[in-house]
DNA sequence: CTTATTAAG
DNA sequence: CTTATTAAG
């Protein structure tokens, strides 16, 4: 099966850019969005059912802000929007659905871009997820977690390492946040694969820099081990266009 | 002489629908600008030395709302920004300035468009100015009055009167406030030359309104009857693209 | 519908 | 630079 993941930085604005006809092209079994931008009362009725899909949308308080949906062609077991923890919740963050044999996690995780602030509210929130996915391990479930982790784990995840040592999204603090995960024992199965591959999953819509490749690798796959067997392939859709990031996809042998 | 009032709509939006072109066709010796919907400092070195041209920029204290500019060739004899009414003042929506033959006030009307307390607002401005007015006359000041008065005055005056008696800008009401200045000796030239004419300068951006002319005459050049003998001509310049009103001239004699 | 704004990314 | 918002017209 095949999953993909994808920051659509406003759905509305990704279906004016083609976004419904490049689904039906690649046609995933599983589609994570992150940033929709959207509150339920503006759902059209094919984002509320979409052609072959069961479609769960997860909108914050504040309008055109962060929200999450995952889209599948199997209705889900369960789902869950959030994981109980208001502060966070309230934000439209994360999007729980178990599946046939794995449970998935839909994440856009904050931005730590406006103030130092929100850099720590993106470490709690790295934390907190962190620790609510130790639960769902202890209970015995197997974990995909998906979706736009606004940070470059290592120099070889964005273009310009050294220039941005003091940036979010690369800080010191922000990796060692996603290293805690891989300590844990989550893989990143993208770079597992491919160890020394440059691909970058964002490009700032400034400078041209889609363009001239000057991107960062924000967007992962992070699989519990139990999962490693089952994955055929991981790779990143880079000529996708509509958003500013692009989306990643995974292929599951299940 | 040619006098232009033209309502831009937000200047810097003109300018990028190649108002500077059209200003150096026209080359009018006044222009009186409203709707300029920019602040002091956002104001480019073009817009505070136009080629050929005095400026004068009154901006409110909101952002990005009303605001008037006159335009002169000759450098005005003297300038007041308002009218010593802070409640109307504040909104940058005057600016008198004082030419050879004659004094020219520049005027934004209020939009009566918002909840009927903007309606009476309105009215209150327009029985205001024309009381300011009255002291400027009666110190001996022959009077240009140009600008967006906002309120169309008979049926002529509109393509759907009927369908707009209970609109702002054909509410009996604001008619009879624009009628006091009317009685009160103020003659709208383009009428009194063209008593028959339907023109309109201003179409709303909606239903393709322009195309069609399904429009309001909503600007006008008010003169106090001592400079009726030197006027020329006065007329709408439908063509003029680049806001959703047209300009309007004044030719005189002087 | 369009302009300009403000908040975010 | 781009998305979405809100206030105005």
């Amino acid at each position: 099966m095949r999953l993909v993941s994808w920051n659509v930085n406003g759905i509305r604005a990704a279906v004016r850019n083609g976004f419904w006809s490049w689904l039906e092209d690649d046609g995933p079994d599983i589609l994570c969005l992150q940033e929709t931008r959207i509150q339920p009362e503006q759902l059209t009725p094919k984002m509320h059912k979409p052609p072959g899909y069961h479609a769960l949308w997860h909108a914050g308080e504040r309008r055109g802000y962060s929200g999450v949906a995952t889209l599948s062609r199997e209705r889900p077991g369960s789902a869950r929007e959030g994981f109980g923890q208001p502060r966070f919740d309230v934000e439209g963050r994360t999007l729980l659905t178990r599946h046939r044999s794995f449970t998935l996690l839909n994440v856009y995780f904050p931005n730590g871009g406006r103030g130092y602030e929100r850099v720590l509210f993106k470490i709690d929130f790295y934390d907190a997820l962190l620790a609510y996915c130790g639960q769902l391990r202890s209970a015995g479930e197997r974990l995909v977690v998906c979706g736009d982790f606004n940070t470059s784990h290592q120099p070889i995840d964005l273009a310009r390492p050294k220039e941005n040592e003091k940036t979010s999204g690369f800080l010191p603090e922000e990796r060692e946040a996603l290293s805690r995960w891989l300590d844990a024992g989550f893989v990143d199965v993208y770079r597992q694969l491919h160890p020394d591959k440059r691909e970058y999953t964002w490009w700032t819509y400034r400078f041209d820099a889609r363009a001239r490749d000057i991107g960062w690798r924000l967007d992962y796959f992070l699989l519990t081990e139990d999962l490693l067997p089952d994955v055929r392939d991981a790779r990143i859709l880079g000529d996708v266009q509509g958003s500013d990031h692009c989306p990643i996809a995974l292929e599951l042998d299940l």
